[in-house]
Order: structure tokens, then C-alpha cells, then sequence
DNA sequence: ATGACACCTAGGAGGTGA
């Protein structure tokens, strides 16, 4: 089974892409985020003409999630990460597929830092790294990838003495998240490749895909009991030299069947 | 060190992203 998760950054600018790299690649779950559209927004009938159908939690102008199957039954879990009753923000979307939990997230990005925007970084951090530790006590496969907008290591950035200062690098962002794979978690593309320079994200500025100058921010993680299925990861770089393209390029891992 | 590019909502220009 292939799990894919791309932040699209606009579904709706992003759909000719979208539906290109479904069509090329026919993942059989998928996860999105940065939406940018309202609920009622979502093309729903555009992707279904592909052959996905799903669930969303979108959100007017900023942020939103989803979650995408290919011939599956999804089965919604929760369309919001526990602990704040007061957030509003379309940042998390669970689902059960194939027996597997699915946490579909976009952890804030937190710039500029310091200040309120990475205080509600860190809170959400915590936040998930609560629930993350639920999901793990279930003792069931499960899945959390997504955007989680922080560069774990050094390996994952293009000179990253430019990120000392930048929220997705500051050791308060490192370490939440050194935190959470510390629970029990498996980076699945880490695992697979230890050494070499893995990036998911290109600025749009200055030609950074083509100088490759890029980060390592959108991960998958593993609960121990899919960790052994682990068959084959990857990045599908080349959608981001595409017209029109996000500044994201899709993620994927490949499980073996039970 | 700065600003570059692209998205959104609007119906111009500003907020946000990473």
C-alpha cells in the first residue's frame, strides 16, 4: 500500500498538478494540506474523475486538510487535534484505512520568532505529541505525516546556518520534535536513507529547485507496528519543477500488506 | 542582510507562507 502526503499550498490553483501527479503516480491514500479553500470549495468532482473520493476540513484562505483513498474505505476518526476547544485553524484530519490510522497534519509554520505565532507553534507541538502518544498506546499501525514545518537535523537543509534565527529550525522546534519520533516513532525516510540529502520543499525565491537549495519538512512517521512493513520511501521532486507547481513536492512510503 | 515569489480575498493591496 502507497501513502503520499503533499502540501499543495491551494488546491484549487494546484489542481491541474494535482490530478496529474494521481494520475502519473496512484497512491492509494492521500494526504493534503494547505487547502486554502473553504469546505464548499473543495473540487470534490475533479478528484473523483481521477478515481479518489475523501474527506476535508477546509478552511476560508488559510490552512485545511485532507485525506484521499483510491478504491478504500475511509473512516473518519477526528477533524481536529485535541487540547484547545478555542483553535480554529484546519490543521489535523484523522482517518482509519486498510486498519491503519492515518493522522493527516500541518503543523503551524511559527514566523516570525520569537513571538505569538511560534508560541502557537509550540503549543500545538504539544499538543500533538500528547495525542501522538494516545495513538502509540492504541498499539495499532499508525500513520502521522504531513507538513510538520520543522527541519529535524542539519542533513535537512540547504546551508542551514541561514535557520539558525527561522522557526522551523530554532532548537525549540528541533527538540519538540526530537521529542515526538522519541516516542517511538520511525522516520521513514530517514530509516531508509540515513546519509544522504533529502528535500521536500523548494522556495520559490532565487531559482532554489534549480540550485537545489532546499529543506527536509514534510515527514512520515511510524508506529512500531508498521515500522517492519516499511518496503520504499521517496520524494517525488521533479512535480516541483512542473508548471504551476507548489513549492511542496509529494511524499511517499511504501507498507507491505499484513 | 535583504528581498525575491505565489497563494488568498477582493475588486486594491495587504496578509501569509517558509
Amino acid at each position: 500500500m502507497k501513502i503520499a502526503t503533499y502540501n499543495v499550498n491551494g488546491i484549487n490553483a494546484r489542481l491541474p498538478v494535482l490530478l496529474r501527479w494521481l494520475e502519473a503516480t496512484t497512491p492509494d491514500v492521500v494526504c493534503l494540506q494547505e487547502l486554502k479553500a473553504p469546505q464548499e470549495k473543495f473540487p470534490a468532482q475533479a478528484i473523483a474523475d481521477v478515481g479518489y473520493h475523501g474527506i476535508w476540513h477546509g478552511q476560508k484562505s488559510w490552512n485545511g486538510v485532507a485525506i484521499l483513498t483510491r478504491n478504500l474505505e475511509i473512516e473518519e476518526v477526528r477533524r481536529a487535534l485535541p487540547g484547545d476547544e478555542e483553535d480554529e485553524q484546519s490543521r489535523y484530519l484523522e482517518a482509519i484505512v486498510n486498519n491503519i490510522h492515518i493522522g493527516c497534519l500541518y503543523l503551524p509554520n511559527g514566523n516570525p520568532a520569537p513571538g505569538p505565532k511560534f508560541d502557537y507553534k509550540l503549543r500545538w507541538f504539544e499538543r500533538l505529541n500528547a495525542h501522538a502518544a494516545t495513538l502509540l498506546a492504541l498499539d495499532k499501525p499508525v500513520v502521522l505525516t504531513g507538513d510538520f514545518n520543522v527541519i529535524p537535523t542539519e542533513l535537512d537543509a540547504y546551508k542551514p546556518e541561514r535557520w539558525v534565527e527561522d522557526a522551523l529550525f530554532r532548537p525549540e522546534s528541533r527538540s519538540a520534535f526530537q521529542a515526538l519520533v522519541g516516542q517511538g516513532w520511525t522516520d521513514a525516510l530517514r530509516k531508509l536513507y540515513p546519509d544522504q540529502t533529502i528535500y521536500t520543499f523548494w522556495d520559490y525565491f532565487r531559482n532554489a529547485y534549480e540550485r537545489n537549495a532546499g529543506l527536509r519538512i514534510d515527514h512520515f512517521l511510524l508506529s512500531p507496528q508498521l515500522d517492519g512493513r516499511l518496503i520504499a520511501a521517496g520524494v517525488d521532486h521533479a512535480v516541483r519543477g512542473w508548471e504551476k507547481t507548489s513549492d511542496h513536492a509529494p511524499v511517499w512510503i511504501q507498507l507491505a500488506e499484513e
